[in-house]
DNA sequence: GCCAACGTTGGC
DNA sequence: GCCAACGTTGGC
């Protein structure tokens, strides 16, 4: 068997919801609730057992890739979805052919040095990402190879030292 | 907390 | 299948 080559994304997450700190004390997570499906079907097609994830906090500051998990397992359906008490829950969605998929995700490491929003923006070799593009709101998104080195380069950089 | 930019829903 | 209304996301 060939071996596929690893894939690198970015999930968002709010911190106030689910942090990198619940991400760290759970070890390994579904990742659920994803009810947009562009993401779905990379939840479902794309992202696969051993690919790398760069767990980012949206919305609350400081916002910035905080760490590193890796997916554990394939897509599988959402199982939120069919819980009539949970807040993800679909009554639309039908078992034999669900309409949601997760991923589970397993804690690697906390970035020693948060890589912010800001400092992705005003870096020249992250303009491509997807997070600084005008009008993306995706929760999931592709990285490329180039980005996530550069990305873990930055954010494992000492602090207080030069690049 | 605001609101622009999106995505989804549902009447027609 | 169009598109107005509504809901959500996420930076500011």
């Amino acid at each position: 068997m060939a071996a596929r080559k690893k894939q690198y994304w970015l999930f968002k997450s709010e911190p106030d919801a689910y942090s990198i700190d619940d991400m760290e004390r759970d070890g390994v997570e579904p990742w659920d609730g994803i009810r947009n499906y562009q993401a779905r079907n990379l939840l479902r097609d794309e992202i696969k057992k051993g690919d790398g994830v760069l767990f980012y906090h949206s919305r609350v500051a400081p916002m910035a890739v905080v760490g590193v998990c890796e997916v554990v397992g394939e897509g599988a359906p959402d199982e939120t979805q069919f819980d009539p008490e949970a807040k993800y829950f679909d009554p639309k969605s039908d078992p034999e052919n669900p309409r949601w998929f997760w991923v589970h995700i397993r804690f690697q490491e906390r970035l020693p040095r948060p890589v912010t929003l800001k400092e992705v923006k005003e870096d020249p070799a992250l303009q491509d990402m997807m997070l600084v593009r005008k009008g993306s709101r995706l929760s999931i998104q592709p990285v490329s190879a180039a980005e996530w080195k550069h990305i873990l380069k930055l954010g494992r950089r000492k602090p207080g030292k030069k690049s």
